[in-house]
DNA sequence: GAGTGGTCTAGACCACGGT
DNA sequence: CCGTGGTCTAGACCACTCC
């Protein structure tokens, strides 16, 4: 993991905020003295100040310094897991929690008019819709709307939707997903949900539309899962 | 605005691209010719692109090159709109909505456990508490509730709780907004939320919660903004 | 005015993708 | 193998903060 230089500033220099080393001054120490301990050029040492402040940790201020951030154990929560692609966590983010995934419909469709309007597909080309409901902790709490282009993610079959699609996709197609768009909105329930999901008395659902790129700048998925309230959460951060 | 060299050379690849003048090889000029034709340094056509990448329209591939993300007039609305602090926007983002304020509560209160152990306020100081419903187009869509920290943020008013705090702490008191931190949630709607809003047949809310921070370091704020369903939608990129 | 981060240049070598 | 982006160095000047 450390074999650039700037990741493992990053990295020492993460361990030592956290461990409260800097916490008196509520400051790192200037580039120059990095540079120094370091023994490295500038651009790495910035370049690892820019990971952590990327990463809500510290913020810099032009001719002050770089200043950190309070941060208690009610904050940590809020700080980004980068790296991780889903970017979604259960509300208590150290419980492990149990993963299971029914394959409710299945069917491959050629895009026409308005599901392109929805998708941002191409109309006339073929797609994999399918829906699927994941049971976490035993509770149907998600359920996954899938679009894939079928041109660019070819060979889905029920099998593989029940099993892992990203699984699929990274290791036998060899397909690198590159970027993820995401919107995220607070629906009212419609039957898909109140029918497949476990709402109680609740009659919203989050949902959060997301829509896949591979490394050619092809959109190859639109996705909405629909999920449960009160189990979820996403974070998300600012920077002036 | 284009004062910086990479900003200029960020601005003028944005409009090419925009305007589809790359759309045909789905590629950017590599590196080298982006130099010459800029007479600039790597460092700010690096810069430019990176930039790029960040607000979703490109990605880099080592070994191949600056690749387009396609875009359609659907996709459009995924795209991050970059510095703007507040981040939320109406379903509709075109219409520049109408916006009213009514205070429904106002205090001054020391922190105690239960408050700290939500807010990560520190036991014992002062605090504003307010709660603001927002109407927007004459709905109540949204209703705030705020702590500020009253050491760092004095002086507010239900005048200036009832205009706009946030032009108070950057005007008034000159206080810088250097970083905020959300999550985003469901959940079911409380008392307080169908007493306030506009929830009609819908029984949960959208909540965000923000924590800010000034360019001490220091947070000055926690918030929690509970919002109708159907309405308010936010935007998210992840990148590998 | 001294200290500090932000921008910029010129150059080098490495790692990966495709031929 | 060549072309490309990723990392890194050494140095310069500017813009802002604070005393």
């Amino acid at each position: 993991m450390a074999n650039n230089t700037f990741e493992s500033i990053y990295q020492t220099l993460k361990k030592r905020i956290l461990k409260g080393d800097y916490s008196i001054k509520m400051r790192l120490p200037i580039e120059d003295d990095l540079i120094t301990e370091f023994s490295s050029s500038r651009y790495a040492v910035r370049k690892a100040i820019k990971k952590l402040s990327e990463e809500g940790l510290v913020y810099s201020v032009k001719g002050r310094g770089v200043v950190l951030l309070e941060h208690t154990p009610q904050t940590q929560q809020f700080n980004l897991n980068l790296g991780e692609l889903s970017g979604i966590h259960t509300a208590s983010p150290d419980a492990p929690f149990d993963y299971q995934t029914d394959l409710v419909s299945f069917e491959q469709i050629i895009v026409d008019q308005a599901l392109s309007q929805q998708t941002a597909f191409e109309v006339g080309i073929p797609v994999y819709a399918l829906k699927r409901v994941r049971k976490i902790n035993g509770t149907r709490a998600v359920i996954d709307i899938n679009y894939f282009n079928a041109q660019l993610i070819p060979g889905i079959t029920p099998k593989i939707a029940h099993d892992s699609i990203y699984n699929y996709i990274q290791k036998t197609l060899k397909v690198k997903i590159a970027v993820v768009k995401r919107m995220l909105r607070v629906d009212s329930a419609q039957s898909v949900d109140t029918e497949n999901l476990a709402l109680g008395k609740n009659n919203c659902v989050g949902n959060m539309i997301s829509i896949a790129f591979n490394d050619s700048g092809r959109q190859f998925e639109y996705t909405e899962s629909h999920f449960i309230p009160n189990e979820l959460v996403f974070n998300q951060l600012i920077r002036n």
